[in-house]
DNA sequence: TACCCGTGGCA
DNA sequence: TTGCCAAGGGT
């Protein structure tokens, strides 16, 4: 006869998590966690609001350079909006941004630079909703809140065999998460659920012969896991049109502005791009450009978004003084340093080294001053 | 409630 | 190529 397993679902989830979590830089290991060391809310809260809807992978870099630049709440609280965004550039939700620059202002001025405690204070924060709230309250300050977030609903889902689709099962997991949170360690629970869900129990291929919690599992016993979660259809996304216009100076500068401070890309910088319209005809074209210059088109570009797919043409044009726009010149030397999303990193890609206008993204050859300089 | 809001990786 | 997915939040 074996030797019995745990015997309640946290008990194997955490003596599994004592052995196989991820080490991650903004982690508290368990060892550590059990000698104490207690974890710095600035960090947990930053990398939560990082790892919203991204890929740890990704997380990573970002997090890292955002801990050196700017080390406490503080810090980061006294920053310009404009140098946050500036960071976060490739990052993507950058509403994420400006609500993590109001939330660090929020908690260095109100609550004197230390964050609430309890999930229920922290979910009044800008950016912090019901999952960062909980995993906040769980993981910096041990409250026992259930921490729900897309590894969780997929691991829930499975436990219970649930047929409710999400978003509708929402509730219904959220209380059963609830149930198993157990009332010590709730932050070494949570990670070790969203660790689970990231190399047990995956969404596709799930290896439940190596699951600890395999026999608290409906659906492994039904040996039908990836049926769960279950989930409504989404709908098949637009795509829209539009143009940008690169006008470069004979240093090779280019002309940027700031987009409005809220909405799409909001706060972040682009070359001047016309509205982005529903309709295949829509205003395109050098008729369009912000002001008259010998704009050629070099090209096209193609990006996704989460709820249409753009093209936008690229057009560009060399200009000899300043556009009689809002906006400024971009040196080479400082466009790395800008707040450019990667849609337009891509834009300014595709306008690179277009002298000989067929649009083909190709290495600078530094011949790219032949056509006319034009107005001001 | 349903929609808006980025990006990159992968099957 | 297309769709799905990743430690969601705001409105």
């Amino acid at each position: 006869m074996q030797t019995d397993g745990p015997k309640t679902f946290s008990a194997a989830l955490l003596a599994w998590y004592d052995v196989h979590h991820r080490a991650l830089p903004w982690r508290v290991s368990p060892q550590d966690r059990a000698a104490g060391v207690a974890p710095d809310p600035y960090r947990v809260w930053l990398s939560e609001i990082m790892l919203q809807q991204t890929t740890v992978a990704v997380v990573k870099a970002y997090f890292e350079k955002f801990i050196r630049r700017w080390p406490d709440v503080s810090a980061l609280a006294a920053a310009p909006e404009g140098e946050v965004l500036a960071a976060w550039a490739g990052l993507g939700y950058y509403a994420r941004a400006r609500n993590l620059h109001a939330c660090a202002k929020t908690v260095s001025r109100l609550h004197d630079g230390r964050f609430p405690e309890t999930a229920a204070a922290l979910k009044a924060l800008p950016g912090v909703g019901d999952y960062t709230s909980a995993a906040i309250a769980a993981i910096a300050f041990d409250e026992p809140a259930p921490v729900v977030d897309g590894n969780v609903e997929r691991v829930v889902t499975r436990l219970e065999a649930i047929e409710t689709a999400l978003p509708r099962a929402k509730p219904q997991i959220r209380a059963k998460t609830a149930e198993l949170t157990p009332p010590k360690r709730p932050g070494d629970f949570a990670q070790a659920m969203m660790d689970l869900g990231a190399t047990i129990c995956t969404p596709t291929r799930p290896a439940c012969a190596i699951c600890p919690v395999r026999p608290f599992c409906t659906a492994a016993r039904r040996a039908d896991p990836e049926r769960f979660p279950v989930k409504e259809k989404k709908k098949a996304v637009p795509a829209r049109r539009g143009a940008a216009f690169v006008a470069r100076r004979g240093d090779g500068a280019v002309f940027l502005r700031r987009r409005p401070g809220t909405g799409m890309l909001g706060g972040m910088s682009e070359p001047p791009t016309t509205a982005w319209s529903a309709h295949a005809d829509g205003a395109t074209g050098a008729a369009a450009a912000p002001f008259p210059a010998a704009w050629a088109k070099t090209g096209e570009i193609e990006h996704g978004f989460t709820h249409f797919r753009l093209t936008l043409e690229v057009w560009t044009a060399d200009l000899a003084g300043d556009p009689p726009v809002e906006g400024w010149w971009s040196t080479p030397a400082d466009v790395a340093g800008e707040a450019l999303p990667t849609v337009m990193r891509k834009v300014l890609k595709a306008a690179a080294g277009s002298g000989s206008s067929t649009g083909h993204p190709s290495h600078k050859t530094g011949n790219s001053e032949q056509e006319p300089f034009h107005d001001s």
